[in-house]
DNA sequence: AATACGGGGGA
DNA sequence: TCCCCAGTATT
């Protein structure tokens, strides 16, 4: 064993939180828990794990959900995908290993879902096989206390990384090592402002004793963000006490795909109402558009990693029932099972605000 | 190799 | 309000 993770290990022991899918070996509670952990922090995503390990307590039970289930569940987590890609896999290891998770590397990269990252976490924390993670706690803590210069979002610097996580693993407890290098990203070597004088490698620290913490890692990709605006139409239809309205179900190669919203009409740049009605689109959807307007909300505006969007909400009264013609994304929904429905944050967040909707 | 994909937390 | 975070699939 190194010194490094002779030191690394000592410290989780002392400073890991207990976590549901640290008191099993269980490869389908693991799988479980590291995918919804991908672009998650652990306080986000334990309550998450416990639903779903709650409804679907192994794989056989999860790969007979359906798609929207399994959305509905995941909702407000965010990249949908890899909600798909998980019951994708469960079917995988259901038809393809006979529910049996595979315990090796190159077979779990063939999950969808399950790329480096992923299947190196699930062997070694299952199965104990020495498969050195690398996760951005990983990069953050080995840029720093090693001095990676290189920019880490390059061939070069991630070989570094690489090939330093490889000689660092402790082969003995691999599991226990990639457990504790994340752990200690997370708690101790966190990424702004780490608290290094009570750091247990604050006398060994590339970063600190050239005064880099708060430079390393070094990234040298910057994001553009682009702005959109979302123009949504709540379309609703009384029919005694039954208020149904339009939802549609998002397929294209964009954002919140397999979730649902609105009939909506996007732009460049903030338009009119009476703009809108102009369009070409606009409730082209429906037979004979007989409405009212009733209510205009504010401007919400919903920031993404890339992109950020404007959104406004035009609730639309129709005086007739309302006949959908083209055979698209759209249906008419009672609102009273607007529950069963995965949504994305936006919408969500507005019909809460709103407190359900009313015809 | 570059880009797209959500949402939450903290400065 | 803006800035930061970061695995996988696709192109």
């Amino acid at each position: 064993m190194t010194q490094f993770s002779y030191q690394l290990i000592a410290w989780y022991n002392q400073n890991r939180r207990e976590l549901p899918w640290r008191d099993t070996t269980d490869p389908y509670a693991i799988w479980l828990s590291e995918i919804i952990l991908q672009q998650t922090r652990v306080v986000q995503g334990l309550s998450y794990f416990q639903r779903f390990i709650m409804k679907w307590p192994d794989v056989f039970r999860l790969s007979e959900a359906s798609e929207q289930e399994v959305l509905r569940l995941w909702q407000g987590l965010g990249y949908y995908s890899r909600a798909r890609n998980l019951l994708a896999s469960a079917r995988q290891v259901v038809n393809d290993f006979d529910g049996v998770f595979p315990n090796d590397y190159k077979q779990l990269l063939q999950l969808k879902g399950v790329g480096k990252y992923t299947a190196a976490a699930i062997v070694s924390i299952a199965f104990n096989k020495p498969h050195a993670v690398i996760d951005g706690n990983v990069i953050r803590v080995l840029s720093r206390i090693f001095g990676i210069h290189d920019p880490v979002d390059t061939t070069s610097g991630m070989n570094q990384i690489e090939e330093l996580a490889d000689t660092l693993l402790n082969i003995k407890n691999p599991g226990i090592h990639n457990q504790a290098m994340m752990e200690f990203g997370a708690l101790q070597c966190i990424p702004v402002s780490p608290d290094c004088r009570n750091c247990v490698f604050n006398d060994q620290c590339h970063a600190l004793k050239f005064n880099l913490v708060q430079v390393l890692p070094v990234k040298s990709k910057k994001v553009k963000i682009s702005q959109r605006y979302f123009h949504y139409f709540i379309c609703t239809e009384a029919k005694g006490k039954i208020c149904s309205l339009v939802l549609n179900k998002r397929s294209d190669q964009d954002i919140w795909k397999g979730m649902y919203d609105f009939p909506m009409i996007e732009s460049t740049k903030e338009i009119q109402f009476e703009e809108l009605q102009k369009d070409t689109s606009f409730l082209n959807w429906a037979s004979n558009p007989d409405y009212t307007l009733t209510a205009v909300s504010d401007l919400f505006t919903h920031q993404l990693t890339h992109q950020k969007i404007f959104a406004r909400f035009y609730h639309l009264r129709f005086n007739t029932d309302i006949i959908l013609i083209s055979k698209n994304d759209l249906s008419l929904v009672d609102n009273s099972k607007l529950d069963l429905f995965p949504l994305p944050r936006l919408i969500d967040r507005y019909l809460n605000k709103l407190n359900g909707i009313n015809c």
